[in-house]
DNA sequence: ACATTAATTAACTATCTAGTTCGTAACATG
DNA sequence: CATGTTACGAACTAGATAGTTAATTAATGT
């Protein structure tokens, strides 16, 4: 966003250009949802006229695509860098849950991408083929750290790689997410610092404790 | 949604027409999202006109805080009806882990729209005194179970009602609300009988484990 | 039967919005 | 330095969309 004299021409630079209007087109849909965001504010918040974005991108659909693609291409780069493979088992999936919670945390906009995705069904995602086939290197790093600790008997509940994925993220997704209805109705902001804290050793504890099989109904102590 | 002879004028009933807005204008906003709902199409749907609307509601914004309102309302009655305090401690919580996770199954729409809301920032929330101050009498409850279950010594973590009303929602909740971006990069549908029932034991055992203590790092078995 | 009120219809308006057309200026290339 | 290509801006269009006006018809009470 670098600021410009007012009346000064736009100066060329295509890369510049393209990647501003990703920028801002992340910003918008993210704050506005699919309907809600404006192409025209788009074009107006980097000096720039809606004619750029079908220039680059065609349409507002594949903006939003478009948008969807580098979130979550950035998100899985990010995944990748993630190495708790050096931990003992418990203390690998509590620090992976950890990770999980900053990640969250550090990414509200995505956070809020992938919710307006889902009120539209995941229809944009399924369009592109960027976006279809791309899983997640979590899962193999979760399916690891499970069999390790089950061959350890840290582990004694018998658990599926990507329930377990599901169970960090929901936390951590939840968290983020629903912040605004749940300070609303609840009178509590759970992205304040004080909160923040115990629910991020919360997610740890919660799916060491599960996996610990200490909720089976066949183990009670 | 009675159906009419095609070209039979509308019969005379308010309430009639007033609870068949209020039901269309809560499959709308949850199907298409605030700014993506029509009120031509709400109207056309029940076969009145967008007048009718404006007649009683007032307005677009007006009319989706009314089906906000209906929509909490109508959970929250049905919350009142939990009832189980008859239970020990350890069952009572995974009883009630358990039947928040058939409540967000039974009423997906009221998912959608709280996940709308929060895209919004809940700033329609905040404009309705009905909604302002509308707590969960879930959090009570789940106050009295946490009590009996650390005077019985089931509970061994020290835990606050709303961490854990907020560790149900929000595996119940991301199940639900996310379960299309889920299925589209997974390849599994959270919401099949298969997974579900599975899902389903699983929010139990997980509260339980945890509330049982073992994910603590100073308490390793 | 008559007047009053409540519910409904039809047509209209002003504005907004995604998408287009066309012209032009900077840049590279021979 | 001429020529084609790339990046850009201004103005335009067609259709959609929230919100209104005003007339009309059905129910209600007297």
């Amino acid at each position: 966003m670098t600021s410009q004299p007012a009346s000064a021409e736009r100066q060329r630079d295509a890369d510049r250009t393209r990647a501003e209007i990703l920028e801002v087109a992340q910003r918008e849909f993210a704050r506005r949802g699919y309907a809600g965001a404006r192409v025209d504010e788009i074009a107006d918040l980097i000096r720039t006229t809606k004619r750029m974005i079908y220039y680059y991108f065609g349409s507002k659909e594949q903006l939003y695509i478009a948008v969807l693609e580098k979130a979550y291409t950035e998100v899985r780069e990010a995944e990748r860098l993630v190495d708790v493979e050096h931990l003992a088992p418990v203390e690998a999936i509590r620090t992976l849950a950890e990770l999980t919670f900053d990640h969250h945390d550090a990414h509200r906009e995505f956070i809020k991408l992938v919710a307006i995705e889902n009120i539209h069904r995941a229809e944009h995602i399924r369009k592109s083929e960027v976006l279809a086939n791309l899983g997640t290197p979590v899962l193999d790093l979760i399916g690891r750290i499970l069999q390790a600790g089950t061959a350890s008997g840290d582990f004694v509940t018998e658990a599926d790689a990507v329930d377990v994925h599901m169970m960090i993220s929901s936390f951590c997704f939840f968290r983020v997410a629903n912040q605004h209805t749940f300070g609303a109705l609840f009178g509590r902001d759970m992205a304040a610092r004080e909160h923040r804290d115990r629910l991020r050793r919360m997610v740890g504890e919660m799916v060491v404790a599960y996996l610990r099989g200490a909720g089976s109904p066949e183990d009670p102590r």
